[in-house]
DNA sequence: GACATATGTCACCATGCGGTGATATCTTTA
DNA sequence: TAAAGATATCACCGCATGGTGACATATGTC
């Protein structure tokens, strides 16, 4: 008598892509803590030896993840849908759309956050792939928009700017105010987007 | 014949200041993660049992490391030791030097920049202290010199101010360079300082 | 159809964790 | 000095982890 039916697949490339989706769904519900060989293996319904045979080990599962993910938003996807009218705004206005669509990109990305938070704590081959995207993103699209400004302290107050948006979206996952703004509500970050355009256009005005 | 020498001091206070000050020295050392009963104890040369009987297990322990520690500068150390003279400043001037101090302060405490990357992942005792500390101190701080100025959208910029520099500290643990600012050098640090100021004048200048 | 290989399952190991009861030893009080 | 209480140690439990070797079953090849 046979011990079992016989029915599951087998199917290396389908198994590859359970254990990778796996990864993202642990790190979206539970944050990197969850992330373990044990804990992604029994989320893929899958047997744990598998992601030493096809990956090497977690670091390895962690780069193919890294690899396959959409962690950071376009250059098309900052600008708002449409590159070239977003090139002919002015300046303040691209600004203020930047940090709409920024605000909105991080937000709706949970793993990416888990991933920024993660940074904090260790880096590892999963932030450090983030990291390669996001400077290289970032620094592109700065290029592309705003470097022939003039304005030389844009980009520190830009960084700035990025850094705090960055932080309070993240915190925004345990709290509920940070020095005074609320980081759980619609309005909450509407208001915090419009402190972002104070901020930029006293930088704007000012020299 | 007796199993040891019997030398060691039997001294529940000094027991207890051991296990403390061990969470510190842990925390210190290998941030957050490291911080566990067996090793808090191990760092402590303490039987763990003990962390259970004088604290009621590891959140209770925590909760006195909380309060012992000088986690968060205070008003006088933040307007840079003389509160009077500080008063007496300009707004630009009084902002300026926050900023110096501010960073300084957080700089110079790594377990407090441990506590904040922990604040990241998981609320707990510690955090959520760091976090009442902080946030009455601030709100305190913030009364008590530039309410009256009646910029409107002043602690909103500063709160965003504030999250950014401490997410960058943080940060400067474990990168060198963060959308261009160096995190690194003293001169990185100088640098964010006088991009700090920029944009506090801009705010100001403007409205 | 028989074999080799790719794919997946299972049982097991050593280690470290949080937690606890029984015991030994020191300190204080009588 | 003897008893009583406080203080610290030890040995152990159950559990989860990362990691591995032996085995079972499906798939492709001749």
């Amino acid at each position: 008598m046979p011990k079992k039916q016989q029915l599951k697949i087998r199917d290396k490339q389908i198994t590859s892509r359970r254990l990778i989706s796996a990864v993202g769904s642990i790190l979206a519900k539970k944050g990197f803590k969850g992330v373990g060989v044990n804990a992604v293996a029994r989320e893929a319904g899958v047997d744990k030896v598998l992601i030493y045979r096809y990956f090497g080990g977690l670091p390895g599962l962690m780069a193919a993840f890294a690899k396959e993910g959409d962690f950071w938003p376009s250059d098309l996807e900052l600008a708002g849908g449409d590159l070239q009218a977003f090139s002919l705004l002015p300046l303040d206005e691209k600004l203020s759309l930047f940090t709409s669509t920024f605000i909105r990109a991080i937000r709706k990305r949970p793993i990416t956050q888990a991933i920024l938070a993660w940074e904090m704590i260790e880096p590892n081959d999963l932030t450090e792939e983030l990291e390669r995207v996001r400077e290289q993103g970032i620094s592109q699209f700065f290029q592309m928009f705003f470097l022939q400004e003039g304005e030389e302290d844009l980009q520190g107050v830009i960084s700035l700017i990025g850094a705090a948006l960055q932080y309070l979206i993240v915190r925004s996952n345990h709290i509920d105010l940070y020095g005074g703004l609320d980081l759980k509500t619609r309005e909450g970050w509407e208001h915090i987007e419009s402190v972002v355009n104070v901020v930029i256009n006293g930088v704007l005005k000012h020299n």
